[in-house]
DNA sequence: GCGCTTACGGAAAGCGCTTACGGGAGGGAT
DNA sequence: ATCCCTCCCGTAAGCGCTTTCCGTAAGCGC
């Protein structure tokens, strides 16, 4: 029979509130008593029940994270960086992957039974889950995206300002004129900053917007988003994709094609993921510290748990260019394939 | 406030008991109640306290994961092919990362007290917890590792017999004699399966066991075991890694001092990650379904929490050889830079 | 009309914990 | 000796559910 507080006080000859005292750290009690009990509580492997725990002090300890889809090394990271806070803390993190967390998926209804907080990283078609979470003043953490009109929580990465950079690089220091875009899914907060920048980056140097064709975050959806562009006549000099997955995906159609990257065609990425600096070549990307993005999301949570009142924060995830051979960039000179690294501006 | 059981009695006019019936599909219930009961619930957004639920029904449709490190496209692949499953049957699924679940990370010993069952796939150096979970018959599936005269579920890879069947493709193939081997960090089961493998197909051929350097199964660990490889004279003529990413470490690693993969270097790895088949040139591997095994270790403890006297299975996770440009081959004429595959022979 | 079954719903106990509240024992000051 | 603290610890209520055990009303055959 799996110990229960009564059990544990039956054989420490005490009452079950002196158990209970003995394991949070209470005053009263006397050091010998609880080091009895919790000696006792050793030996036959007893923790106190986290139903009960929770029940009785309405908390959950726990968090949960729900992802648009739970893949590549993106998630890993910010999953990294997210456990180590919320372990830090005593906190448990559940994980759920929800393609759409509006259109009919209850989850989102049924987390706050559940947990203390959460952290979104998904699209909700339908807002109507997230106004109630809001208005019911639950902690909540939104990824990337603002609420028109709705003061929560936020971690914006500079997603804008980045692919802004990264598309000015191109232009600039290596004179391309046609570039082309892979993007993400529609909808995708990420990707549609993103796509911004670019936009923006070419209007200011009076060049004409490049094709854009639509992937979803993976390598294959790249691989093919590549294809159909190198199909163009002319093809582009340049595709910058919305993530690094993609970019591999468009290096390998470009390399299939018997076309050099760099030197026929320019491949850029976006989030700089570990794999990035030691592809062949090097990937030009943008680097978004996604281990940092999951500390400060649950860190953020947190806040709002130990202050229900706390005014709603945006916090701006830097992200500043790096520059390594698939631009076209010679490599540096130098023992590791790390490239050089140059803060992106911000708004010009 | 947050509704509770009773608030909704109150307004549908009926008691708790009615309340709790309409939301377990119980008999003694009318149909209009229960709908009338639902409707109320929906508009004020109520959903039932898992807590108190947890407390008691004595159990939590939780199930925890606790893997060595969080990192790269293996654990995302892992927790995608066990977050389906879970949700399908209405777990949830806690995620953890702990280098060495044994020695003095107290989490084992708490999770009994929150969830229903755990997937173990990092090491423990002391057998303690483990063997208190397992007396106390609380649900458990571990993840490559046998463990010496105790009985438990567990997932076992094929990874010697995969890493047996690629090392003999070195050998039997291409005709390479000296081939290094980056492994796992010591201990890691994964790690020291494929070693094995590798091991028996040298001995097999009769040649002699080449370097063997370990690594942590990152990028840039393997980037470094390619240096100290590379510096040996004579050095190696092929490169097996312990995993992708090692491998392409170890890639990065050979480019960067002017050796081509696979001309004068091969470089293979172990794992099959996504993006393996898009790398340059595509990385020979072994395919691992890690997805599925995401999902048969999820399966694999729902059946022990359902059948508690389940009989202990050890289930294969088959691997396969898939056969791409870096360890020499031609790449096949297609569309898709999908390597060929051929099934892993067994033992010999 | 009577007794029977059937269907629905309420009362209450119990799941394992936390935490006021109260009380006994011991010690110092008076 | 009395009074008053202080220090420990026990009693009991309550957290929000599920479920067993009854009670009541309606419907049936006779």
């Amino acid at each position: 029979m799996k110990p229960t507080i009564y059990s544990i006080a039956a054989q420490a000859g005490v009452s079950i509130a002196t158990v209970s005292r003995a394991f949070n750290r209470s005053t009263r009690i006397s050091e010998a008593t609880r080091e009895r009990i919790l000696q006792i509580a050793s030996e036959v492997g007893y923790q106190p029940s986290a139903s009960a725990r929770s029940l009785a002090l309405r908390t959950t300890e726990t968090l949960a994270l729900v992802f648009p889809q739970i893949s590549g090394p993106y998630f890993s990271e910010f999953i990294r960086g997210a456990e180590s806070v919320a372990r830090l803390h005593q906190f448990h993190l559940l994980v759920y992957s929800s393609p759409d967390a509006g259109e009919d998926d209850p989850l989102l209804n049924l987390l706050p039974a559940r947990t203390d907080g959460l952290i979104l990283g998904t699209r909700y078609s339908r807002l109507t889950y997230i106004h109630q979470l809001h208005q019911r003043r639950f902690p909540l953490v939104l990824l990337g995206r603002e609420l028109p009109g709705l003061e929560t929580h936020s971690l914006h990465p500079e997603n804008e300002s980045g692919a802004f950079a990264l598309t000015r690089h191109l232009i600039e220091v290596h004179g391309y004129e046609r570039i082309g875009f892979i993007s993400g899914p529609d909808d995708q907060p990420h990707s549609n900053e993103r796509v911004l920048g670019y936009r923006r980056a070419l209007g200011a140097a009076g060049l004409p917007e490049g094709i854009i064709v639509p992937g979803n975050f993976d390598e294959a959806s790249g691989y093919a988003a590549a294809q159909t562009m190198l199909d163009q006549q002319p093809r582009p000099r340049a595709i910058f994709a919305a993530n690094d997955q993609m970019a591999i995906g468009a290096i390998a159609a470009a390399n299939e094609r018997g076309l050099r990257v760099p030197e026929d065609l320019a491949v850029v990425g976006f989030d700089d993921i570990p794999s990035a600096r030691y592809l062949q070549p090097g990937l030009t990307t943008v680097n978004l510290d996604i281990f940092e993005q999951g500390v400060r999301a649950v860190e953020l949570l947190l806040a709002q748990i130990a202050a229900p009142d706390l005014p709603a924060q945006a916090i701006r995830i830097p992200t500043h260019l790096v520059v390594r051979r698939s631009c076209g960039c010679e490599p540096p000179s130098g023992s590791d394939p790390a490239g050089s690294a140059a803060t992106a501006g911000g708004q010009p």
